[in-house]
DNA sequence: ATGGTTGCAAACACTTTGCACATGA
DNA sequence: TCATGTGCAAAGTGTTTGCAACCAT
């Protein structure tokens, strides 16, 4: 019974990935934590974990991750990319541009929004990101 | 009566702006397309305009004209920067996935969204941005 | 005249790639 | 075993910066 640890071996043969430790790790941050990681933080996080790779092996996980659907790429207007597990859909971020937090938000519902796109313009939306640039809670004392 | 054309000179002045050949164009530029450029679109628009201009004279005058609010820099998950007038307010882009055009799309109403994220999360928004990534009708046949 | 702008080169940050070695199944 | 994955180094993009020369006002 050598699954009572979850260590995400399933989601990675499910897409026919071997279960190496750096790629185990990452899928766990990913499970664990709600902000939208990018490649430096990953090392950080694996540093932690007494794993140490490569910016380039970090970079190939994520893109290969990506490719499979496991994760999303997204971009919050930093010059580089984020991660985060893809299959939450429908949720958003709220980006405090005072302290640099990233907040989860869900339900919000555009798609009645999506069906006037293709009513209106006959664009067929696959896919949607939203993000809200402000001040959080804790920053506006 | 220098004025019956418009070159942009006086927006330029009202932000303290000297008017050089690179700005006037890149400014007329936006005002003329309404896709989000890149640099190098810049660049190429410009060698039309038989104006030669470095890079880095480019970067510099789209950060100083979103510094200076006339301008806004966004992100289309491209591993680069786009810019595109600041003024036009609550607007967002239908991104062909397919052939790479980008079309406006205009009148979204994210307002209540923005209120509801105030009241349950208190935190306070200050912009937003809304991509919608697909197929375009001409991309459909 | 003079301070803002530019060109050029160099540096930087992020990401990708080639290849030899290592490793999971 | 052997296809897949990784480390390292190098290269590829996009972007910024220092400094001398240039030009708009």
């Amino acid at each position: 019974m050598r699954n009572n640890i979850h260590d995400c071996r399933g989601e990675l043969n499910d897409v026919k990935l071997r279960a190496t430790p750096a790629r185990i790790a990452i899928m766990k941050y990913f499970e664990r934590e709600d902000k939208p990681a990018d490649v430096q933080m990953l090392i950080d996080y694996l540093k932690k974990q007494k794993i140490n790779a490569d910016p380039a092996t970090i970079f190939r996980i994520v893109n290969t991750f990506t490719e499979k659907g496991l994760t999303r790429q997204i971009s919050l207007n930093e010059g580089k990319y984020r991660y985060e597990l893809a299959d939450k859909h429908d949720h958003h971020h709220l980006i405090c541009e005072a302290c640099g937090n990233i907040e989860d938000m869900t339900d919000c519902n555009i798609d009645d929004l999506e069906k006037d796109i293709k009513k209106k313009k006959g664009f067929n939306v696959k896919s949607h990101s939203l993000e809200f640039f402000g001040i959080c809670k804790s920053c506006q004392h």
